[in-house]
RNA sequence: GCCCCCAUCGUCUAGAGGCCUAGGACGCCACCCUUUCAAGGUGGAGAUCAGGGGUUCGAAUCCCCUUGGGGGCACCA
């Protein structure tokens, strides 16, 4: 579409002080979308401004998880650990303390805002009161129109006042992107409200108003539990002079019972999919289509075709409720479209972990997972799943329950009888290439002879073999496990069962 | 308690006054395919468009009220 637009900058300010949550990788593909769409520039800019938890490895896991789901950035740190990239610089919250220290100064200088030496006590006693009363919690304003004396005085005490801003009365409104026109009384607002602790450290709402000016950010559009924050940030961009930006606020995702989506009642680490098999293309395309829809029949589309499509005016109103469902068959989507050395790729990690906790004995060669694609790539909801579904070529013992060797129709003695004349026939084969096509005739003539079902010597051989009822292919997986090891758990079965029946 | 936002099948959604006896997808059921499981194909159940008032020749679509749900009210982000 339109080549570029410079005066359209959007940002993701996420916080590391957790792994990057479904939320935030979703405010971020929107916002990306938005920039990539229009053509504008797509900021990032970290809040590190919480020292007290392990913020280091949480910031790693957000770039890298951003990154990993295709969601680049134009200026911001680095994803591979260099310096920030982009002329307005720094892009971590924590190195622009000056700026936002001017701005206070500012607002003071201006009595805009004011020193408030409340005590935590104070407030929470108020708090209280007003609780008890029935009364919302506001600011009761004990501290905005002290005297220069008293500000001494209590200054004098080497009491540290926190800042406050003055909310003027009024109504504050603005044209969402996403819901057409809010406004909000100020009134409601809670009263003057703090921009700077009293330990000399800025609060995000404020920061984030003195930040997004200065990156000449356009557009906000962030979750919609913003919404009550937006008439602040009006009020602070009025005061310090900076043009108001456009604000656009995201419907929420939501747990399944419809309710804002949290850690406790749902998965909201963007890892633990990656982890659990989800791959970017299947979780962007789903993340895309939570309270998005291109307004056409499309319901599987590429990161670059939703760029296309992308509308935020489109955008629905309402939460969104997380389906893990929908995402698993999304996913299974895309795990079909990819290309086969691709897949082994992505494959071949969880293999890893699964030699690494013992599920399977070895890890296959890239040569082996390629040949089993044709009969594996379009039974995988996740990458996770290859595993489970195919795990068995790669375990020295197979056999657990011998009671499931038993298909329904048939009883022990019937069972032993098939899968030693199975073997027979089998064995005998080895004069004939091991193959998928080469296998099955013979089978089928046995079946003919001795009168039986092929579904029950077939289930038979699939459970002696796999130790599984569920399985690709009979004879594409045989050929796959191949013959010494085939024949080899053919006789642990029948010696089985020869010891469950006796006779 | 106060403020704000929202409201179409169980879920994600299409629908921006007549094309809607409401379409698609996930999930569910059945059938086809078939050695199991998937995938794929076909068909089906599933929404009196939360309820009630208006406006209009005509409303899922516009307005109001009610109800329901959600979010926010920190020296958190």
């Amino acid at each position: 579409m339109p080549a570029s637009d410079p005066t359209i900058r959007v940002r993701i300010a996420p916080s590391p002080t957790g792994p990057l949550h479904i939320g935030t990788a979703r405010t971020a593909l929107f916002n990306y979308l938005y920039a990539r769409h229009v053509g504008g520039t797509f900021v990032f800019r970290l809040e590190d401004t919480d020292v007290a938890r392990g913020t280091a490895e949480f910031e790693r896991d957000i770039l890298e998880g951003l990154h990993w789901l295709g969601i680049t950035w134009d200026e911001g740190p680095d994803a591979a650990g260099g310096g920030d990239v982009g002329p307005f610089g720094p892009y971590r919250q924590m190195q622009r303390n000056a700026s936002h220290a001017a701005a206070a100064a500012r607002l003071l200088a201006d009595d805009l805002a004011y020193p408030c030496f409340c005590t935590p006590e104070e407030l929470d006693a108020d708090r209280k009161a007003q609780e008890a009363a029935k009364q919302p919690p506001r600011y009761v304003g004990r501290c905005a129109h002290l005297t220069a004396e008293e500000r001494d005085a209590r200054l004098a005490q080497g009491r540290k006042p926190a800042t406050r801003f003055r909310v003027r009365p009024g109504v504050v409104g603005w044209n969402d992107l996403i819901r057409d026109r809010i406004e909000i009384d100020t009134a409601n607002l809670g009263g003057d409200f703090v921009i700077v602790r009293a330990d000399g450290t800025p609060l995000y709402n404020f920061v984030v108003v003195v930040d997004d000016a200065a990156m000449e950010i356009s557009h906000v559009i962030r979750g919609e539990d913003h919404i009550s924050n937006t008439p602040k940030q009006i009020l602070m961009c009025e005061a310090l002079g900076h043009p108001v930006p456009v604000f656009g606020h995201l419907p929420l995702i939501l747990n399944p019972d419809g309710t804002k989506m949290s850690k406790r009642k749902s998965q909201t680490a963007v890892d633990d999919y990656r982890g659990q098999g989800f791959i970017r293309e299947g979780l962007v395309n789903y993340l895309a289509y939570l309270g998005w829809s291109p307004g056409t029949q499309e319901d599987v589309l590429s990161l670059p075709e939703v760029v296309e499509r992308f509308d935020i005016g489109a955008v629905q109103k309402g939460g969104a409720r997380f389906d893990r469902d929908r995402l698993e068959w999304l996913n299974g989507q895309w795990i079909r479209r990819l290309e086969p050395d691709d897949l082994v790729d992505r494959l071949r990690p969880f293999l890893e972990a699964a030699v690494a906790d013992g599920r399977i004995d070895r890890l296959p060669s890239d040569d082996e997972i390629r040949t089993l694609l044709p009969i594996v790539q379009e039974r995988l909801p996740t990458l996770a799943a290859v595993v489970d579904l195919v795990g068995f070529l790669w375990t020295e013992t197979v056999l657990g329950d011998p009671s499931i060797l038993v298909p329904k129709r048939w009883d022990p003695a019937t069972t032993r009888e098939g899968l030693a004349a199975a073997r027979g026939v089998l064995a005998r084969h080895d004069a004939v290439t091991w193959e998928a096509d080469e296998l099955e005739p013979p089978l089928r003539a046995l079946v003919d002879d001795r009168d039986w079902k092929a579904g029950d010597l077939f289930m038979a051989i699939r459970v002696a073999t796999t130790g599984r009822t569920a399985t690709p292919p009979l004879f594409d997986t045989l050929v796959a496990l191949g013959r010494e090891r085939t024949l080899a758990r053919l006789d642990a079965a029948i010696d089985s069962l020869g010891a469950a029946s006796p006779g």
